[in-house]
DNA sequence: ACATGAACTTAGTACATGCTGT
DNA sequence: ACAGCATGTACTAAGTTCATGT
């Protein structure tokens, strides 16, 4: 067994250390990274660790053309005349400026071809983009480029009350584009008439080319998609730091409740939000500009409007109640009994202040993580949540999941422990808006399903008696295939009232996030491995893909 | 110490595609 | 074959983190 595993991790790491690699160079010069002379033995370990690549070779991002009217008197025909187009279609041939030559001889095949020829043309079209600009070669590796267009301009709409809403994100052109890439290769070369911002060879970064945005002058990268090496090795490497994190955990979680009772106020508010944050999952919570973005916070920067105090409520003693605006304007909303030095030092902290104050006016994201960097290398506020919920899905895993169950049924298991990790993180979704009526199908199906319990068991009460009264073998028959049928249907009646259960609960909560980001996926291939479950039924292409990693590592005897 | 900026991960939504029961 | 719903993908906004500049 144990050889087994060494030979899987060396596939493994054969699989991820391909890339070839050579001792650090000098770097570029003109990048900011490298103006000043080097300093620390420390800094130059950080550089270290930074990506470093020999090679890579693109065609630089695509532009897709601005919107062209369709050309007076073009128009489709059926029947030999000329159609007047449903609004949808001709908002489509507008809007992209295309048309089909796609003569039409009746409304009929009209309706039927129209939409099927177009999309058909819009994917090969997508088809050979995709083949033209959406590869890369790095390090002798042709690989997947996530996002290889440049976007297009727009109205800004933002999430939640957004100061910017409406502004107008202008068209990127070549002229706001940097690339980057080897000297050595072949330059990607700018649309016509244009040139490029600046052409780099910065080898510590990982990405393609880079614009400013015009909203909030931020920089939008062109970079790998998950599925390449590069991506894969930064998601090992990042489960690798939660999974250390076991290691210290205990000695952590001791340390911050002694700090409740810190003589000084600063480590008394770390040790509390650094509780939270473990215990709540909730995000470091960096300090934002109003007027910049929406009204947000996360752990760091909730002020005192978003706490209530309950001294009893649910029954429990010392309620915190949470409620607040975080990432994306998704609302937070919990209520959690805590210890009661928690408690205390919430009054303490809360006392005098305005409700729109800081609650943690001593903390910083940048001082709370500093200390964590003391407690454990590479220890940041980030990583509690990935252990904490790739913990929880290891427990949840363990706790549903019975051998003998239907495969059905494990993987209704599995979705469990996926969502309880989801509504740890918080993830959440729209309703989507078939919600209500497959919801009311199902509870159609349950209602008659009901109906159909009631009937067997009204003729199964009449089978009974009349079997009484009779005594003979056709009425026990009958009896007995009553009692079948009955019991078949209430197993029909808990199999769907599982369903909408289940459904119900998936209402709000999305599972995608935690899956790709959070969940060590050696932790979900472990338990297929083990509960002879099909990895294809927990993870589609792509997803089996992204984490070619873990499937060349993981066996069934993972632990995280 | 604090502000700014660069680089990278994480996030929900809209739309496309695929699947399933009729 | 096809409607109707579930699932998957593209897109890009919104976070975190770390380093540098002031």
């Amino acid at each position: 067994m144990r050889v087994v595993r060494l030979l899987r991790l060396r596939a493994a790491l054969t699989l991820l250390r391909e890339v070839p690699r050579r001792p650090a160079s000098r770097g570029v010069p003109g990048s900011r990274r490298t103006q000043k002379g080097s300093g620390t033995r420390w800094e130059e370990e950080k550089r270290e660790d930074r990506v470093k690549w020999r090679q890579l070779e693109h065609k630089g991002p695509y532009f897709a053309p601005p919107y062209e009217p369709l050309p007076d008197g073009v128009c489709f025909f059926y029947d030999g005349k000329p159609m007047r187009l449903s609004v949808k279609a001709e908002e489509v041939a507008t809007f992209y400026g295309r048309m089909l030559d796609h003569e039409y001889t009746t409304k009929e095949v009209f309706r039927k071809n129209f939409f099927n020829d177009w999309r058909k043309k819009l994917k090969e079209e997508a088809e050979k983009l995709q083949q033209e600009f959406g590869y890369c070669i790095l390090d002798g590796h042709r690989e997947k480029i996530g996002n290889f267009k440049t976007e297009p301009p727009g109205l800004f709409r933002g999430r939640g009350d957004h100061p910017k809403m409406g502004m107008l994100k202008r068209r990127v052109m070549p002229e706001d584009v940097v690339i980057n890439c080897s000297r050595d290769s072949k330059i990607p070369k700018p649309p016509a008439g244009h040139q490029w911002k600046e052409v780099r060879s910065d080898n510590t970064v990982t990405w393609l080319a880079a614009w400013t945005e015009s909203i909030q002058n931020s920089i939008k990268y062109v970079m790998l998609n998950p599925c390449s090496k590069l991506k894969g090795e930064k998601a090992w490497q990042k489960f690798e730091t939660a999974r250390r994190l076991r290691g210290f955990v205990d000695e952590i979680r001791s340390q911050y409740q002694a700090d409740w009772k810190s003589q000084e106020m600063k480590t008394r508010q770390r040790a509390v939000a650094l509780y939270f944050i473990d215990k709540l999952a909730l995000r470091a919570g960096n300090e934002k500009d109003d007027g910049e973005a929406a009204d947000t916070v996360g752990c760091c920067s909730l002020r005192v409007e978003h706490v209530q105090l309950h001294p009893e409520a649910d029954g429990c003693q010392h309620v915190v109640e949470f409620d607040f605006l975080g990432k994306d304007s998704i609302r937070y909303y919990n209520r959690v009994p805590v210890e009661k030095p928690v408690y205390k030092n919430l009054q303490l902290f809360m006392k005098n202040k305005d409700p729109q104050d800081d609650l943690f006016d001593r903390l910083t994201t940048t001082s709370l993580n500093k200390h964590l960097h003391e407690l454990m290398d590479g220890l940041t506020a980030k990583v509690f949540r990935t252990y904490n919920a790739s913990v929880t899905l290891q427990e949840q895993l363990r706790a549903l999941t019975r051998a003998e169950d239907s495969i059905a049924a494990k993987i209704l298991s599995y979705n469990r422990a996926n969502r309880a990790v989801a509504i740890l993180c918080n993830h959440q979704r729209a309703t989507s808006s078939t919600f209500e009526k497959s919801m009311q199908n199902l509870q159609t199906k349950i209602q008659v399903k009901k109906e159909q319990v009631a009937e067997a068991r009204a003729e199964l009460r009449k089978a009974r008696a009349e079997h009484k009264a009779q005594g003979d073998g056709k009425s026990r028959s009958v009896l007995e295939k009553k009692r079948r049928l009955l019991e078949k249907l209430q197993e029909q009646l808990a199999w769907l009232s599982v369903q909408a259960t289940d459904k119900e609960e998936n209402k709000q909560v999305a599972l995608s996030t935690s899956k790709l980001n959070y969940l060590d996926p050696r932790i979900s291939i472990a338990w297929c491995k083990r509960f002879r479950v099909p990895v294809e039924k927990i993870y589609s292409k792509t997803q089996r893909e992204r984490f070619a990693w873990a499937l060349a590592m993981a066996g069934e005897d993972f632990e995280f």
